[in-house]
RNA sequence: GCCAGGGUGGGGUAGUUGGUUAUCCUAGGGGACUGUGGAUCCUCCGACCCGGGUUCGAAUCUCGGCCCUGGCCCCA
């Protein structure tokens, strides 16, 4: 038997509804931001993403070439074609912008629970806006799209300017190789690689920046920090508006592009790959050719939010079957088309059964039997059987409908 | 790329000191049965991941591959 492709999954009905159901809460979200949904190409000019995040990561993208001998890759993250269409198509639109997009990504990696080679991201940009409000709307919006999948999550908020303050003295590639070691709290790797360098004095105060969770504290640790007076204020507006998250000094983030605030959301319930939100504010516009515009975003990884609430979702539409004798065929169509233009999910036989081999049927797999024979298509009322009370009255088809209806489901 | 555990009808399983036609449940189709047959009974359909090896004989032993699950690495 032919198999899909390694890392790839298929979404029988149920799920898809799931999946649906969760996206659409995200976009609702999204929505009352004001972000506006963009869509970029599946696939890209490779330069696009090895610009971005280097050459290593050729190993882990889709790559082919096209019959023009381009080289191409199937876009492994959202974000720089987001930048790249914006420079193309959007240079001069009226600041801020705020854009979001919900689309698949692929990357050639080892499969494991929650990661997979296609997957689902969510994710926001908000283009050209470099403040403080600017930061904290996009973590605020973060957090409410969080809250609204019913997730059970840890916000980690920090900032780079702590560590980079730091590191202010070392070179370039040193300074890359510490906040490497920070991110993964190798704290060995990191002695070692300071002592090398004689400067093992800053090592306890990395450490100690990494470990601490209260921003007056931070500030003693790493000295005066430039953007100081904009990450009060970030945080202020978050406390403001209650948002549940922590402070955390050590995150790093993967890329050289974050320029100040970076977060990161955890799943509570996940294993290994548990990480479900990644963001930050950053400047990549420059490097694709535009002016230097400063920007805000976060991905979501939709599908680690799915593993995450398991069953939890289930969203059934109400289901009506509608069963006839087989001489009353046509006025069944008849009701079935009222009920449809009502908005109600109605389906018929198809297999030529007898009336009890529909119902029977029916009871697996509806909420509700419309009996339509004789009596009901010469009396133009309806026989309405509630498939789980067994409970069955006569009515015109209106309050048929209105029945089916207040008994819940549509949603 | 590395480590561990797995792979038997659509789903869930039994069977592995090698031995007839591979077990059971469930789902699905047909019928008893053309106005309530959601029940009951009968019946049908349908599987040993792939390939090589050992053997008279392999689901079972062996080797390789593929895939799944979890972890390492990585994680833009």
């Amino acid at each position: 038997m032919l198999q899909k492709p390694r890392g790839t999954r298929d979404f029988l009905p149920d799920e898809m509804e799931a999946r649906r159901t969760i996206e659409w809460r995200m976009r609702e979200v999204a929505r009352c931001w004001g972000y506006r949904e963009v869509c970029t190409p599946e696939f890209e000019n490779l330069e696009l993403f090895t610009m971005r995040s280097g050459e290593g990561i050729v190993e882990e993208m889709y790559i082919f070439e096209d019959k023009g001998g381009r080289k191409l890759a199937l876009r492994p993250e959202i974000t720089a074609a987001v930048i790249r269409m914006f420079i193309n198509e959007a240079k001069v639109a009226p600041k801020p912008l705020r854009w979001c997009y919900f689309a698949d990504c692929f990357r050639y990696e080892r499969p494991q629970k929650g990661r997979y080679r296609q997957f689902w991201q969510f994710g926001v940009e908000l283009i050209g806006a470099d403040t403080a409000r600017a930061d904290a709307e996009v973590i605020m919006l973060a957090a409410d799209m969080l809250n609204a999948t019913g997730i059970a999550y840890d916000l980690k908020v920090g900032h780079l300017s702590f560590m980079k303050n730091l590191l202010k003295d070392l070179e370039y590639s040193a300074q890359r190789r510490m906040m490497a070691h920070l991110d993964k709290k190798d704290f060995d790797g990191l002695k070692n690689t300071l002592e090398s360098m004689n400067k093992a004095d800053l090592c306890n105060s990395l450490i100690a920046l990494v470990n601490c969770r209260d921003l007056a504290e931070a500030f003693e640790i790493s000295g005066p920090v430039p953007e100081k007076e904009r990450i009060n204020q970030t945080i202020e507006i978050l406390d403001a508006a209650g948002i549940e998250y922590s402070l955390n000094f050590g995150i790093a983030r993967g890329l050289d592009y974050y320029t100040g605030m970076v977060f990161e959301g955890f799943a509570q319930n996940l294993g290994a790959e548990n990480q479900i939100l990644g963001g930050g504010a950053y400047r990549l516009a420059h490097l694709f050719g535009g002016d230097d515009v400063a920007s805000c975003g976060f991905a979501l990884g939709f599908d680690r939010v799915m593993v995450s609430l398991g069953e939890k979702i289930h969203r059934k539409d109400t289901v009506v079957a509608v069963v006839c004798t087989n001489e009353c065929r046509n006025h069944a169509l008849e009701v079935a088309r009222i009920f449809r233009r009502a908005g109600i999910r109605s389906e018929m036989d198809l297999m030529g059964r007898g009336l009890g081999a529909q119902i029977a049927h029916a009871s697996k797999s509806a909420d509700f039997a419309v009996v339509i024979g004789q009596r009901e298509t010469e009396s133009g009322n309806v026989t309405l059987k509630n498939l789980h009370t067994g409970e069955q009255k006569t009515l015109d088809p209106e309050s048929a409908i209105a029945e089916v209806v207040s008994h819940g489901a549509r949603r």
